[in-house]
DNA sequence: GTCTATAATTCGATAGAC
DNA sequence: GTCTATCGAATTATAGAC
């Protein structure tokens, strides 16, 4: 077979911690609790993985895989950014790294400092992208402001609204904003 | 005099638990840190309020003091409301409520509904004010997942350019969303 | 009212048998 | 490569002296 053993037990807890993690964050999950998830002894977490912070980086490791907005209306960038991250965030149904960090880095300062290099690194690239200038920086904040809003109110607080309202809704009214912080225009309905 | 002794070490006791809660979340805030920095024993906060769980409920609670819309220009609700916001959290410098909340709230499941319960009490009648309606509770959170965004990004993660932005461009940038969320119309620069 | 001492758990991590 | 057994430290909470 191609996977060794180990290499199956390794992802087994990754996959173990990731939905753990995602669900409780960083402080609330024991390795005791993944190990038991993986139905593994859990030394062999500590084996494999060296600490309890280290399986978490790799864990809550994830690529933003921005969408190619070249290629879109340049009056539907907001709709289209937003449209494709709430389908990332809901395809991976927890197992996703923004909702584990999401639910880590508001007490953990290294969970916070990969956010803070995720931003640095995928989305103010992206926005960039979109419009250079000296308020990149800017309006890439405000942009990661009101992803990381929705992101929030909607899978970790679950404000009921929030929750119930309709994909298409969300990509439209959060799209608008997005497209005026990306772009610096208002996006005018044409 | 007026307080007992045993009251100001309630008061005592409670300022150091908002620091704590709030800079580091409640998981790894630990009664005996509290007990030192209120420079007492640390028995005394369980023999005060019960429990860990007890005295966070007391601490976190905060009342969110709308402000008065009512006399404000319509088309300037939008900038009053994210005005009004972050002189409160920028001046409560760590010890109001919302920020140890928002540490909680994304691993504590209490901390959380506590979050639910003042948007349902506080927020939702708020913009209900502005605008009622059958879409209020949808705009309302909206609102709420742009002002939960910022808070994020500037208090908890400290995302660079997001912390550096002045306040009088928050307030316009952010306000100018908040405003369309909260009247559902745009707001055109008048 | 305040403190000392400690109970009772639980945690992450390690050592070593198999 | 996997498990048993356990270490050492830290936690909340309690009992009881002063």
């Amino acid at each position: 077979m191609k996977v060794s053993k180990s290499e199956r037990t390794r992802r087994t807890i990754v996959e173990a911690a990731r939905k753990l993690f995602g669900e409780k964050g960083f402080d609330r999950t024991t390795v005791r609790e993944i190990a038991s998830a993986a139905e593994i002894d859990p030394a062999l977490v500590i084996r494999y993985f060296g600490s309890k912070d280290q399986l978490f980086a790799q864990a809550a490791e994830f690529r933003l895989d921005l969408p190619d907005v070249t290629n879109v209306d340049r009056s539907r960038i907001g709709e289209a950014l937003v449209q494709h991250y709430l389908a990332v965030w809901e395809g991976e149904a927890g197992t996703g790294g923004l909702p584990i960090l999401l639910r880590s880095a508001t007490s953990s300062e290294t969970a916070a400092e990969q956010m803070r290099e995720i931003f640095l690194r995928q989305v103010l690239p992206a926005v960039r992208a979109i419009k250079g200038g000296r308020g990149a920086s800017r309006r890439a904040a405000l942009v990661a402001s009101q992803l990381l809003g929705v992101a929030l109110c909607r899978y970790i607080l679950k404000f009921p609204p929030m929750v119930a309202m309709p994909r298409e809704m969300l990509v439209v009214e959060v799209g608008r904003t997005i497209q005026r912080y990306a772009t610096g225009e208002d996006a005018t309905e044409g």
